[in-house]
DNA sequence: CGGTTTGTTGAGACCCTTCAAGCCCCGTGG
DNA sequence: CCACGGGGCTTGAAGGGTCTCAACAAACCG
């Protein structure tokens, strides 16, 4: 812990600095960024807050300029239509960024919303005073990597939506969420949480609940998924990544890409 | 015309001009940019060259550092399921910028493919080597509006794609095309030139030509939309965005977002 | 002019939705 | 302690939206 040593800087100590730590180990794990921007990052990150599920974390049109990291929790990309229905438009995760973006100025074009509690740490802007500071290189490739896999699963999502059928859309959405948990280090023997409802699910899925809940039976009944509580097991992952459309073959695990 | 005075550029004249001068207009439309900006991209832009319709633009994988302007033509950015079915991500129109991005040594996600014949010219990498040219800030914010507006013609494929009925998906996106080709000076009196098939009108939506055809003319019967040939004409505006789920209220043409 | 693409129409089947009801779990309050 | 209520999960039945298949007309293109 040699951050404690250096001279000059007020970093916290205890569960508050292993927050810290945690935020930026998943930060170095979108891109690699130098020393001092890390203790950049460590000195000017803020103390974890929690928030309730069902709380909105941003809201539309909010300028992108606060910089969070989800630590633990789910929040979901949410546009509400005037008649009540709902659209996911993508999850976070534990270990994604929100609430910023590589272009200065931008805007939120959706809410984000906690679909469980959450808790997240907030960040300094990270786009735009890097000039300034002159943490830029490090900082901006963060930025345009998060950017990048979040415009990834932006394309899934409406190839999800638009061709697939109920079974394929929702072996796709669990495989996508596997990788991305499995990543996270949060997913081991193709096994994770999954905190959400069915409701959820359907929300991100253009389907009704109750074709979800029926789509899930036949999932188990193929022997295909498993679940007890909240903890979901795949238990033929070739077949899970044959429905979700992608190519025969190895799971993508070992692929750099978030495609699906 | 200056820009044929200066001393020492070999800036092309008549037709060819014409051409780069079009693409320069197409630019400044998205973003303020410097005198010299413009004349970097003058001096350095192709000549236009045409493509037929069903030709392969770009490639998925391949490196987005060929920015082209479309002068005239539909493409579409596309992902081909192993099954052969096919999912259109987003229209490109003429004056799009394609086959570029704010993120140097990105790779193109789908593959983008002429859906009319398409003419195109090519510009310098906007991106890459701008600082060692000195043309960053105006070209940088060129491609980040390029980026934003892309960014927000995702979302809303994804709601359309997602919890919309045929009728609501059909009226979504016939609202969005007239908004961008307005935009573009390719619609008057509501009325716009709409040079795709049904067929690819189905695969932007996930649905069958034939419920195309018959969403059409439901459309059509309720005097909504009217056309003759390749033309298509809004007959009633207020229903039209009503059904796309937009806001009651004005059409949004004096707004600055794409957002429907 | 023939062949291909596009638009159109009908009939039947299938996927998915809606509505309704019941169950289980859990937190709350009496 | 139990009663109560709410949210999530499950199930059945009926209906509708959309698909598939098939055929044909019309437009387009070489």
């Amino acid at each position: 812990m040699k951050i404690l040593t250096l001279a000059g800087t007020a970093v916290p100590f205890g569960p508050r600095l292993e927050r810290r730590l945690a935020a930026l180990r998943h930060i170095k794990a979108l891109a690699e960024i130098t020393e001092s921007e890390s203790q950049f990052l460590l000195r000017s990150a803020s103390d974890a807050t929690s928030a309730p599920a069902g709380m909105e974390l941003l809201h539309v049109g909010a300028e992108l300029n606060q910089p969070r990291i989800i630590l633990s929790g789910w929040a979901g990309l949410s546009v509400f239509l005037p008649d009540g229905r709902r659209q996911l438009l993508d999850f976070a995760l534990p270990g994604d960024l929100i609430g910023t973006s590589p272009r200065a100025g931008a805007r939120a074009k959706a809410s984000i919303i906690c679909l469980t509690q959450l808790e997240t740490i907030k960040l300094p802007a990270l786009a735009n005073g890097l000039d300034a500071t002159g943490h830029s290189a490090g900082l901006l490739h963060v930025l345009q990597v998060a950017q990048d896999r979040f415009e990834d699963r932006l394309l899934n999502q409406i190839v999800r939506n638009g061709c697939l059928t109920a079974l394929e859309k929702l072996c796709s959405l669990l495989l996508e969420l596997y990788l991305r948990l499995h990543r996270a280090g949060l997913a081991e023997q193709e096994t994770f949480e999954l905190p959400i409802s069915q409701v959820i699910i359907a929300d991100a899925l253009g389907l009704s609940t109750v074709h979800i809940n029926r789509t899930f039976q036949q999932l188990k009944r193929d022997r295909i998924v498993q679940s007890e509580g909240h903890r979901l097991a795949i238990t033929n992952f070739p077949a899970l990544c044959r429905l979700a459309g992608r190519i025969a073959g190895d799971g993508g695990l070992d692929k750099d890409t978030d495609r699906i």
